[in-house]
This record gives structure tokens, C-alpha cells and sequence, in this order.
DNA sequence: AATACGATGTAGCAATCGCTACAAGAGGAA
DNA sequence: TTCCTCTTGTAGCGATTGCTACATCGTATT
């Protein structure tokens, strides 16, 4: 069989589903290059060194967020806040977000440490995060910038708190809020 | 000079501190116990393996918050939730709890992926705040209860979205919820 | 005094870490 | 051909990982 040359466009996607199963905190050269086909010695010769392989990892996986959040673009708009909010919680139930979201927690603590390359890719994540909720807005609504930043806070808020066990008091949150009254 | 003996509780406040400061991922055995001045092999002597260590550590990490949480506690109430908000804001501008945010969300991560300990160390962790939240409600809110949850939720994102850079997205977010409307 | 037991130091083990030195092959350029 | 450069494999380095075997103290009990 021909070998196919392994650049870093090759190597980047397998290397991104091996994170997204096994986080990134446990990411070490070898199982990294095991996954991607490779061998370590490899990794280094293409990357330079773990930290700009991360750092080109994170924002390659960044890119592929992105492409998947403009893939669930719906074009029927919702009407009201409430159930734009709802969308996007349906939206952060998939699957396919699931498992990115356990991902997440990990790169904003990574970028709360300040870790090369974590803020860059998180900053990325929110900010196409936030496009894409302000292309859902409601059409009529008084203040779609404003209300797309308060859909991702609490949305942010609600996600965090449904990751360590307190879902019901999200909701709950949710209820007393003016997204739950028309 | 004397040797005191070096028991759980005499470890748990010195590792505490240096996990504070280095984070939980990077923590091993070695530098942990040169924190806490003594041997690795000491630490496995009086935890058993490094997973009880971890969660023993947190365990005692969460009841720090708590007690520092309490102490934070004014005695004059504020009159609207705004306030109430603001003032949360400002005590989480504390450099003492900032530097908690930057492992809370290593705890956060550590939860997503199941590590055993952080999930109950994030939650109690987020049960205390509530309370304290709740104990800090204006006293004439309709729904006490439900406004701690919302407001537990808003300031959650607005603390997630600041640490990945993404304050004004967050300010901004505040100022579109009915939080910045009397 | 003899014994037992808890506490601690020393040394080390196998595994893994990021990374490198060296050589070998392949393919194009001269 | 002869060279040169790009790519890759093999082997290994020193450091660190969690953890353990063994010996040695001091103290308390018998």
C-alpha cells in the first residue's frame, strides 16, 4: 500500500478526535501520535514541540467548533428570547456538543492558567459562539446584540452548572428569569 | 527543635495552598510533599494513593470556600437584585477568590471528565454559594429562592466568559437582562 | 527489659514524559 | 553517477511519575 505523506493537515483531525475522547490534560506525545498513525519522533518534526502542537491543535479543533455551529444553523428564526434560548440548550444537547463541552471545561481552565494557546482557541469558540446567537435572534427583537451576550451568559452559566451536578438549580435560575416570562 | 506530628490536618492547609498557587494538574506527589514539608512516601503513608490525597484535598479545599464565603458575609442586605449582583461581582474581584476562580475551573474540568473527587467537591462547593447567595437577597424579593438561582446562573457565565476574555461580552450581556433594569 | 507498633528515611522500581542523536531510505538536482 | 534535502525509523537520554521494599528510630505496652 502507498503511504500517504503525513503532514499536519493529516495528522490534525485524527489528533483532535483522539482529544475530544481523552482530554487534554492526559495528551502526551505518544498516545497523541498512536492515534494520528504515527510516532512521536514525527509529532516533534512536524510541530516543533508539544506546546505549538497544542496550540496548533486547539485551533484547529476551534475551526472545526465553528464549522459545526454554522452547520446547526437553522433558517426559521425563533420569536422570542425564550425559545431562542431553548434552541440553543436543545442545540447544546447533541451529542456531537457533548462531547466538546467536556473538552471546553478543560481548555478554560487551561486558560484561566494562562497556558499558551488555551485563551486564543476558547476566546475563538466564543466569540463564533456568540455570532452564531445573534444570527438566531428573534427578528424583532429591541436589542439582539445585547440579548445574544445575556442568551450566552446565562446560557454559559446554565451549561457549567448542568456539568457539575446542579442542572436543577439552572433551571430553576432559568424560571426566575425574564426568559421565562413573555 | 521539636517535630510536630505531621497528620492529615497539618498537611491538607500546606498542600492546599501550593495547589492554589500551581494548580491541581501539575500536582504530583513529590512537589506536593515538599510543600507540605515532608516525603511523597508519607503522603502515600497517610492517604493510601494519590486519588484519596486528591479527593481528601478538595474535600478540604471546598470548606475553605465555605468558611470563606461566610466570612464574607455583610450583615446589611442589599435592596434590589442589581445590588445584589453588583455585590457579588465585587467580592468575586477579591484577589482571595480570584485566586480560587483559577482552580475552580480545573475543578469544573475535572468534574466534566468524572475524575472521582471533583464532582463533590464542585458541587458542594456550588450548594455554598448558593446559600450564601440566598441569605444575601434583598429582603422584599418575591421569589428569594428562584432569584439566588438566577443570579447564581448569570454570574457563573459572566465569570466563565471573563476568564476566556470575554468580559465585555459578559458586561454587555448584564446590561441587556432585566438585572440592569429597576 | 523485652516486645510491639506507629512513624519516617533511603533507595529504588517500572512506566511514562518530552525530546534528540544517528542512520537510512527516497527522490530530485547537478 | 553523485550529491543534497526531505522524511522516517530506531534507540535512547535524563527527568518525573506513583508507589513499594526494607530498615530504623522512638515510644508505649507488657
Amino acid at each position: 500500500m502507498q503511504k500517504a505523506p503525513l503532514s499536519r493537515e493529516t495528522l490534525l483531525p485524527l489528533m483532535a478526535a483522539h482529544v475530544l475522547e481523552h482530554g487534554l490534560g492526559r495528551a502526551s506525545l505518544r498516545p497523541l501520535a498512536k492515534a494520528a498513525g504515527t510516532s512521536d519522533r514525527m509529532l516533534i518534526y512536524h510541530f516543533g514541540n508539544k506546546e505549538a502542537l497544542i496550540r496548533e491543535l486547539l485551533e484547529y479543533i476551534a475551526g472545526v467548533y465553528s464549522t459545526a455551529l454554522e452547520m446547526a444553523l437553522g433558517d426559521d428564526r425563533p420569536t422570542t428570547r425564550q425559545q431562542c434560548f431553548a434552541r440553543i440548550a436543545d442545540q447544546g444537547r447533541q451529542p456531537t456538543m457533548r462531547r466538546f463541552m467536556v473538552l471546553w471545561w478543560e481548555i478554560v481552565a487551561g486558560a484561566a492558567r494562562g497556558i499558551p494557546g488555551y485563551s486564543e482557541a476558547a476566546q475563538e469558540m466564543i466569540t463564533k459562539q456568540l455570532a452564531w446567537l445573534e444570527a438566531q435572534m428573534p427578528e424583532d427583537d429591541p436589542d439582539p446584540a445585547g440579548g445574544a451576550r445575556y442568551l450566552l451568559t446565562m446560557m454559559e452559566g446554565t451549561l457549567m452548572l448542568g456539568t457539575v451536578g446542579h442542572a436543577r438549580t439552572a433551571s430553576e435560575g432559568l424560571l426566575a428569569s425574564d426568559l421565562s416570562r413573555p
